[in-house]
DNA sequence: TCTGGGGTCCTGCTACGA
DNA sequence: TCTGTCGTAGCAGGACCC
């Protein structure tokens, strides 16, 4: 991205409200109504709010409890992940037809560097505001754009792009709003420093204990007082960032790091098999999506939340990287005997590192003196979820008490499933 | 008061081999 | 042979993002 310093080529494109505008365009019925996702459970949180929620001061990661007491009107609606993997996909293909360096950031927001597409397509608002007007003739979305020199800069202006919540319905913005090279430094310096990307609430304390409320603070701070604050890795970092500089390209490849599961429970659960139970769906998940993308792993963790919200983490790595649930079944269990759930545990998780193509597998010991048994049946399992569905087949702990119900997989995306019953907290609990 | 799920990245500590 | 140093890997926890 050479000519991106001295040029206004990045675009960050953020879709509005992205989960409850499609919830929208499959409901319009629900259109001007405070619609809320996510948080339909007792222990969930909102995923996305539409404007008329939000007017109720109503956001995201605000737990449903509290969500409900703003506005007991709101439509809540369960969360379809897929259906938003569908929608977005259609998103970055548009995208990727403007420039093919493209970097995804999450289902609904992306970088664009478009310095090579400039000379056919007009300057970055131009083509910005072309994006905007395909992405709504084409998926009926809207979305809006931030345009700047720099990754960061040009996130930051997507936020002066977009719509705000009133009480009198959406304020709409301007849709896409340009951060010339020029004008970077007046545009940053008066934003409050928690604007940048990196401070959360934990570095914002710092910061404020040192008298930082804006970026303009921060950018006249000598670096080594920022990184005797922040340690050396972040203080450089948002130093930098605080005056406007930000090296980093759009990378359209990033490698997947890393694949995991987590659930909330309802309840806590406090029985060694209970929570055995779920790992044995867990690990046939990942598996499952380490096999869908051609990778294998070789860290196996463990993640426990406790009643009392205190987390551990217990990981181990393998001899060799796997991608069949029974390897991780075992790592996971091995790591499950370090832990006492005798307290409650309210959260359990399991995920895979480092993650390496499945091209570079190798054979496991008893894969070399028996055959790939495990292995061959995992592959028969995708191939029938593949003619016939994710719920097809699982693992018999996964059906339900008449035999027949199958946990769907990936279904609980923001919150405990509410009919989740718990046969461990009634016997155990306090 | 209440705090999901899926991730990435960083830091500090320990163990171990050269 | 003993001791110290250095780099690296593994592990655990925390902060942050959407």
């Amino acid at each position: 991205m050479s000519d991106s310093r001295d040029i206004a080529s990045i675009l960050h494109v953020d879709m509005d409200a992205f989960f409850v505008s499609v919830e929208l365009l499959d409901q319009p019925e629900l259109r001007g109504k405070p619609v809320v996702v996510g948080g339909d459970g007792e222990r969930g949180v909102v995923a996305a709010a539409s404007y008329e929620a939000r007017a109720f001061g109503i956001h995201s990661a605000m737990s449903s409890v509290q969500a409900r007491r703003l506005c007991p009107h709101a439509v809540f609606l369960r969360g379809r992940y897929h259906r938003y993997s569908e929608v977005s996909a259609n998103v970055m293909a548009i995208f990727r037809d403007v420039t093919p360096l493209v970097e995804p950031l999450s289902l609904d927001e992306a970088f664009l560097d478009v310095t090579g597409a400039l000379r056919l397509l007009g300057d970055a608002p131009t083509i910005a505001a072309s994006i905007r007007r395909r992405v709504l003739d084409e998926q009926g979305l809207t979305c809006s754009v931030g345009v700047a020199s720099t990754k960061f800069v040009a996130k930051l202006a997507t936020e002066a792009a977009k719509p705000k919540a009133s009480k009198n319905g959406p304020q709409f913005g301007s849709g896409v709003f340009v951060v010339e090279p020029e004008e970077t430094l007046s545009f940053l310096r008066p934003l409050p420093v928690e604007s940048l990307w990196g401070v959360g609430p934990a570095t914002l304390t710092k910061l404020h204990r040192i008298g930082v409320l804006t970026i303009a603070d921060l950018a006249d701070l000598p670096e080594e007082n920022v990184v005797a604050v922040l340690g050396r890795s972040q203080g450089r970092h948002l130093h930098s960032l605080a005056n406007g500089q930000d090296e980093r390209a759009v990378e359209p490849d990033r490698a997947m790091k890393s694949i995991g599961q987590e659930e909330t429970f309802s309840r806590d659960h406090h029985l060694r098999s209970t929570l055995d139970h779920e790992l044995v769906q867990f690990a046939d998940s990942v598996a499952s999506r380490l096999r869908a993308q051609g990778l294998v792993g070789r860290t196996v963790q463990l993640k426990v939340r406790f009643g009392d919200f205190t987390t551990i983490t217990r990981s181990t790595t393998l001899v060799v990287a796997v991608d069949d649930s029974r390897s991780l079944l075992e790592a996971g269990r091995g790591l499950l005997a370090l832990v006492d759930p005798a307290q409650g545990v309210r959260l359990l998780g399991l995920s895979v590192s480092g993650l390496s193509s499945d091209s570079s597998r190798q054979l496991t010991f008893d894969e070399a003196i028996s055959g790939p048994g495990w292995q061959e049946a995992d592959r028969t399992i995708d191939e029938i979820r593949a003619r016939f569905g994710d719920e097809a087949i699982g693992p018999a702990v996964a059906a339900g008490p008449d035999g027949l119900r199958l946990k769907r997989r990936g279904a609980q995306q923001w919150g405990p499933d509410a009919e989740q019953t718990d046969p461990g907290s009634s016997s155990t609990s306090a």
